[in-house]
DNA sequence: TTGACTAAAACGAATGTTCGTTCTAATCTT
DNA sequence: AAGATTAGAACGAACATTCGTTTTAGTCAA
């Protein structure tokens, strides 16, 4: 029937779109070759280039679905909180749970460099999260929580020192899970920018 | 005589290293290919070969050489500077200042993605800058210039931010040079840890 | 319920190209 | 002259992609 044609056909991207996040963050994208996928996802050639069109659309599918994710998450963000402070503790705490569950999510947006083979699709890659972020900060200077200062500069005040925990956790230069920085990392971020 | 050929041979090699940043830092280290090099260096491949080895080589020539000048300059901001603060705020405007004047080298740092090709180096690349930024930290923190806390998230907190200032300016989002934003990203910085 | 028909999906061997590297000859430098 | 350096053509391996075929799943007539 329909439900198990769509499943069905759904479980080959999928499996390549698993296979293919691993492999890109743990080797990149250009040391991970078609026949690596392949074996990875147990779908074929021929298959893969049906479903994505060619080795790009892999990475173009990957990275729009985690944008797409990252939207929806940020939207929750701003819905299920009030002021700056607690959406922007939010944010981190977002963050923090994804580097340290799906490590291979926050490493595909941080390291595979998009610049390198997707030219179009870098300023939206760096630029989009972030603009979130200084959104947020920019509503909190408004109502006065945050206090008044080059917006770009109070996000990057806010968000730069849990963004550099996350790279260190990510390089394995950090042993204790990120959750245990939070509470000091976040004292530090909202003391720099608060009123 | 030996200074002509020092000076000689120190070219070809200075040429393709300086060719190679570009590229690398443009399109990446695998999307550019050793006759592209040989274009944009004037330098043939056997004399590519003979300097460098391998293509591997060439990278590697380069990461060493700007981890050596980042040491000494480390070193030098030890030297000149009596307390934590100055130290930290001489790092900030030193890597603001090489961001403006030779955005290739904070590119081929912070973007290159050595752990895809020189995966022993990786460890290195990512942790012995910041190493340097946490003994900073962790000494003010002896003296009673930095309050007392984790040192890896002080240095986070106190570096972070301007990192992040960076890369987005590296990224061609901020439109005005750095230095415009140091006074302000230092009293973020400085106001996370001081005690 | 069956069995022919259709379309989408999966397959994997074959192809043409690109790349890093090597090799041999030529050219400087001292 | 001799050693170091440069040159660029040639090589072989690895790669992304294509293509003709097979398999699977869904539709519908009888």
């Amino acid at each position: 029937m329909n439900a198990s044609t769509a499943r069905s056909t759904r479980n080959a991207r999928e499996q390549v779109l698993d296979a293919a996040i691993r492999l890109f963050t743990q080797q990149g994208y250009f040391n991970t070759s078609i026949p690596d996928i392949v074996r990875e996802s147990g779908i074929s050639t021929g298959s893969i280039y049906h479903h994505f069109g060619d080795k790009e659309g892999i990475a173009r599918a990957l990275f729009e679905s985690l944008v797409a994710r990252m939207e929806r998450a940020f939207d929750a963000i701003d819905r299920e909180h009030a002021t700056a402070r607690e959406r922007c503790r939010a944010v981190i705490e977002l963050l923090f749970r994804i580097t340290e569950d799906e490590p291979e999510v926050m490493s595909y947006m941080l390291f595979v460099k998009h610049r390198e083979f997707m030219p179009e699709m870098a300023p939206v890659c760096s630029s989009r999260p972030f603009r979130h972020m200084r959104e947020m900060v920019e509503r909190g200077m408004a109502t006065g929580e945050v206090r008044s200062m080059d917006p770009m500069v109070a996000a990057a005040a806010v968000f730069g020192g849990a963004l550099r925990l996350i790279n260190l956790r990510l390089d394995g230069i950090l042993e204790r899970p990120l959750g245990d920085y939070l509470d000091e990392i976040w004292d530090c971020a909202w003391r720099s920018v608060s009123a």
